[in-house]
DNA sequence: TTTAAAGTTGCGTCGTTTACTAATGTATTG
DNA sequence: CAATACATTAGTAAACGACGCAACTTTAAA
């Protein structure tokens, strides 16, 4: 079960807007994707997401850009995995038919719902990376 | 991020197996696959993963079938999913180079350990479905 | 008001994985 | 040794994931 690279690439993202939460300021595309070493094309899309789940305001036109729609204590993992990812954050099938099919069902439910508990106790605010003096670079 | 059909179709079949645990009676693919609603060639599949991991114990030949190799109390999603899958039941890639790669990874770890440990709260007797008066048939 | 810098949208594609099917091999029992 | 049931491996079709590209829209600034 493997988590979504589109996933983790978001939490990059939004852990780079973070860090320069408190200025205030835009940041670009261009400049989000360099900085967490992704493709510009392929995070547009991740940021797309985020805008429509509420997450990240952007603006656009000219001095255009990104930035983060609440403070990084107020967003955790589990808005994250949400917003890019279905309803839940594990899915497993209703049932093919079979006698214990329901009962295996509602175990996993279980499951995803304890994860998710535990994505919600995980914010943003954790993820942004030490700014000085970093040999993050490749 | 979706659980795995694999995985599902194992617990299913572990569950028969438990539902005629304390009989001892050796229950073959024929019978767990259709009780289950599985294909016979891939439920063979499944239980070789679980044998592999000694959950299950198989005898070939005449009269053959399988059964549990531990009682239905001290087997856990954990061990079913482990079995099935590779070892974390969640795995999050290493890191890309990107600036917060790592700690999003980490905090991804934390949740794939969490959710583990909840894995290993849910046994398998926990699965068994109700053998009187079932409808469950299709 | 023009222009160019930015975000927005949708389509296409390529490679991998998943969920199977099928065929063949191997052990056990009567 | 023949019938039976598990074991193993190969193959495959469909779905999904992770992108790239191109055309369009918006907006600040010159």
């Amino acid at each position: 079960m493997r988590l979504p690279l589109k996933t983790e690439y978001a939490c990059q993202v939004l852990a780079q807007l973070a860090l320069t939460y408190s200025s205030g300021e835009v940041r670009q595309v261009e400049d989000l994707a360099s900085a967490e070493g992704l493709s510009p094309n392929y995070s547009v899309q991740i940021l797309t997401a985020l805008r429509q789940a509420g997450i990240v305001i952007s603006r656009r036109g000219k001095n255009g850009g990104y930035l983060l729609a609440k403070h990084p204590d107020e967003i955790t993992l589990a808005d994250i995995a949400i917003a890019m990812e279905g309803g839940s954050v594990i899915e497993s099938s209703p049932g093919n038919g079979g006698m214990s099919a329901a009962n295996v069902h509602s175990a996993w439910v279980r499951v995803s719902e304890a994860m998710l508990e535990s994505c919600r106790e995980i914010k943003l605010s954790e993820l942004v990376a030490d700014t000085d003096d970093a040999d993050w670079v490749i």
